[in-house]
RNA sequence: GGAUGGGUGGCUGAGUGGUCGAAAGCACCGGUCUUGAAAACCGGCGAUUCCGCAAGGAAUCCGGGGGUUCGAAUCCCUCCCCAUCCGCCA
């Protein structure tokens, strides 16, 4: 969300970062309705100060016994007058809310223009990639013939986009999951939560999956959504809250389960685990000061790759152009961790800043220790990581050739000393 | 699901339809006192928006919306939210 002053004092600048995410100029007609409403606003100012003046004359003119029927039959007149304005205000006031409400956010400067993800940059490699001496197999192989992995049970319970876990790979996500948290919290100064997972529209609305992405989202009968990503429930903590400058910054994650509806997806990722409707994942979100944000994306990013360098998965970070953003963010990179079984990189984490774009729409401010004055907090999220596509990267990297899985040593302790998930035996 | 009670400033909490944006306390800021600190005392201290170069002025806001009235935190309607008790339940 954009605060009106801004637009009406950098309309090109408004109109620049528009297309840059490939949107046409807004400035001429947001700014129009803005001033038909400011306006509207003076009109109607001006009308009820003179109401106010007249109800208090007549309120001291009956206090001393005086006659006040002519005052009351000229403030009549007015009575038409105000709702008129104030209805015709309050549209205006309404329609610019909408329009606003349905524009990203605009990109930093430093982020490469382009239409979508071809346009990203690569910023750096972390991590070989792993040679081996047979074809690897993809997760989806792997999982069916450990019959640990079953997408046909999935599919009659629940359609398609589901999966079954089960022995040691169910035990394997859930120990990946543990091994994340327990880094996050211990060693990264993140505070662990375990939120709700179905929320109000207005927290959708604070973060910016709504009004515009509802067909993303799962809903309920009683009018409650389905969180797509903890960062909704993460974020949402500090809204409508004025926080104390001295707590800054504000580090939390969570493992939740997420859901989302992939109703755009059509036809992509449609075999194995890689895109679900239903996956687990470990995600950080911080609440800062504005001047501590752009730091706090690096040090950010640097959490969630720590978890790919403990299990020696090899990765690339990405800086996405602007046409690849997401709605709220101004600023994302994304870890892409090699998987074997597709010979590629795919995403595992995306860390945005989104810098005062989701506390507008949500009221998130801190009272600014030095001034006095009350401000806008930053958000930041991203993911610490994807618990689903970790899994899949742990097997198809660690994979043998007779299909067992050697589990990397910084996960054993969280699987009893275990050190390899056997082939099954037939 | 049933029954009550509530939603007022950063927090707690008063409020008779008419200078109420709102008492008081706490917190916070400034000052006096003190070697320093604390205490005490004095003073200050809401948000948003509009007009204005500024000084400043104005409007709105007591959960949201509507109504009654010359005038609503206060009366009426409605919706939302929260709490407590009972029932059910992991």
């Amino acid at each position: 969300m954009f605060a009106m002053a801004w637009i009406r004092e950098h309309p090109d600048a408004f109109d620049a970062g528009l297309a840059r995410r490939g949107l046409a100029p807004q400035a001429a007609t947001v700014l129009g309705l803005d001033a038909r409403r400011r306006k509207c606003l003076t009109d109607l100012q001006a009308a009820q100060t003179e109401r106010n003046a007249a109800s208090r004359e007549i309120g001291m003119r009956k206090a001393a016994g005086d006659d006040a029927a002519e005052l009351i039959q000229r403030v009549g007149s007015l009575k038409q007058a105000i709702p008129e304005l104030q209805e015709r205000a309050d549209r205006l006031g309404a329609e610019l809310r909408e329009q606003l409400a349905e524009l990203p956010n605009l990109p930093a400067d430093e982020v490469p223009d382009g239409p979508d993800e071809r346009a990203n940059r690569e910023l750096r490699r972390w991590g070989e990639l792993p040679a081996f001496a047979f074809e690897p197999r993809d997760h989806v192989a792997l999982g069916e013939a450990l019959r640990l992995m079953d997408f046909q049970r999935s599919a009659r319970m629940s359609g398609a986009r589901f999966v079954i876990l089960s022995g040691a790979l169910a035990r394997l996500e859930r120990a990946l999951a543990t091994f994340m948290m327990d880094l996050q919290t211990e060693e990264h100064g993140y505070q662990e939560v375990s939120p709700p997972t179905l929320v109000r529209e207005a927290a959708l609305y604070g973060t910016g999956q709504l009004p515009k992405f509802a067909d993303d989202l799962f809903h309920t009968t009683d009018g409650r959504w389905l969180i797509p990503t903890a960062e909704v429930p993460l974020t949402n903590l500090v809204a409508d809250e004025i926080q104390d400058g001295a707590v800054l910054p504000l580090r939390y994650t969570a493992l939740t389960p997420c859901y989302r509806a992939e109703a755009g997806a059509g036809g992509r990722d449609n075999r194995g685990m890689i895109r679900m409707h239903q996956f687990s994942k470990v995600e950080l979100v911080s609440v800062t000061r504005p001047e501590e944000s752009e730091a706090e994306l690096e040090q950010m990013t640097r959490c969630a790759e720590a978890v790919l360098q403990r299990l020696g998965l090899a990765y690339r970070v990405v800086l996405l152009s602007s046409g690849d953003m997401g709605f709220a963010a101004r600023q994302t990179y994304d870890l892409e961790v090699w998987l074997p079984g597709q010979q590629a990189f795919r995403e595992i984490s995306s860390c945005s800043n989104c810098g005062d774009f989701q506390a507008r729409r949500m009221n998130a401010r801190f009272r600014c220790p030095e001034s006095g004055e009350l401000r806008f907090v930053h958000t930041l999220n991203g993911s610490g990581v994807a618990a689903g596509r970790l899994l899949i990267a742990v097997m198809e990297n660690y994979q043998e050739a007779d299909g067992s899985i050697t589990i990397p040593a910084a996960l054993r302790p969280y699987l009893g000393g275990l050190d390899r998930i056997a082939a099954a035996s037939d």
